[in-house]
DNA sequence: TTTTCAAATGAACGGCCGTTCATTTAATCA
DNA sequence: TGATTAAATGAACGGCCGTTCATTTGAAAA
């Protein structure tokens, strides 16, 4: 048997990716069988080289859509304004992709060290240039004074890890609702990065007043 | 052949251990098989079974030393005081036992889902009681006013993911020493948890400074 | 020295692995 | 309609998997 119905190139490709991205968040890329995603998605286990030549590539491949996507996106997030309307948009923008791709997020993390060392290195890159766009923001911010930083650098790294952070715990069927998070998370970014006030040249009178209004 | 010198239980076994923390680390619990486990400790596969039932046995006793472990250090790590002092003295220790367990902390992080579902509730609990307590820490800081927190619940997440996210990006050879990243980190979450200044019955006059030199 | 037994060997078990390929099917093109 | 070809089959390849176990080894106990 072989093409049961309609032309299936344009449909089993998709299929075979989502499978795959599924299965290999769900139980790790090396405990996934191409027989397991093959069955995942309706086919013998020889139709998914019509689709990927192998398997570490069908991994590469998701990782590098991944973090393409991921630029792509922060792109038409149309993030501009003063370091601290950029924050805010990056950090929302962040929390929103990321909840939506856990499993891309969770492979992204887990499985760099399945890729060979040339894609390892091609999909570092990427990451690097995304922490960039961070890292830009938080510069500005501490040139103009809006933010106090000790090293942006290592600031960078740290907001990336606790905003990440929120794929471990989160759950959409639990007591908060995304808005609810990314108003929360909003308020401790701010705090961070020592926004918590306009600038020195206003002495407040009332910072945790000042702060636990910041929600919205 | 058998016992070549010597009476290896008590040498045998640690390496068994110590081998597979390292593999499953550095390749995934998965892509890692009982023969390179055995090469590594220099042994036949067979003789791994004299020191756990099964590889599954293996991978969970890694886990549940590794958060047994932490939560003993934790209580001897001598954290007391106000809770700002405590939130310092939780930042240091974190960082510092992370760090040097990184192969732990990462096999923590990605292999629970290998883990049987009961096996996996135990670590989780572990896992809960470390979180509670940071969490003890920060509502204590919010009730005496020393902190200002919109969700004690979620900075405590926040601050874990940041804390520990080191691991991702550290290099032992880089351009910070230990003390430097947790000197950085320290005033990181200080700010974090709003504790810029000493409350708000002192209003600071200038927090960039304030805060820049908290690091010691 | 002889006995005992913890510790390790190495072969064997059934089973699943990633990948290849000749073959078959069915949709499309001429 | 018949020819073409994209898409899928299903069997087969060598190889490694986790685990078991009868056997061998050699250090320690008697």
């Amino acid at each position: 048997m072989a093409r049961k119905q309609g032309s299936h190139a344009g449909i089993t490709g998709p299929k075979v990716q989502e499978a795959a991205l599924r299965l290999f968040a769900q139980h790790g890329f090396a405990a996934v069988s191409m027989r397991q995603i093959a069955a995942e998605v309706g086919v013998q286990a020889g139709a998914l080289y019509n689709y990927t030549p192998d398997k570490q590539a069908l991994l590469f491949d998701l990782l590098r859509d991944h973090m393409a996507t991921l630029a792509l996106a922060l792109d038409q997030a149309g993030i501009a304004g003063d370091p601290l309307t950029r924050l805010d948009g990056f950090t929302r923008f962040h929390i929103r992709f990321h909840l939506r791709r856990r499993d891309a997020v969770f492979l992204s993390y887990m499985e760099l060290r399945n890729l060979t060392p040339a894609n390892f290195a091609r999909i570092a890159a990427l990451r690097r240039a995304y922490e960039d766009r961070l890292e830009a923001i938080l510069r500005d911010g501490v040139t103009t004074g809006a933010f106090t930083l000790p090293d942006p650098r290592i600031a960078t790294m740290a907001l990336i890890a606790l905003l990440t952070g929120i794929t471990n715990w989160y759950r959409p069927d639990g007591r908060l609702s995304e808005a609810d998070v990314s108003d929360t998370y909003l308020a401790l970014v701010r705090q961070t990065v020592g926004a918590g006030q306009p600038a020195a040249t206003a002495a407040p009178q009332d910072v945790s007043l000042a702060i636990g209004g910041l929600g919205a």
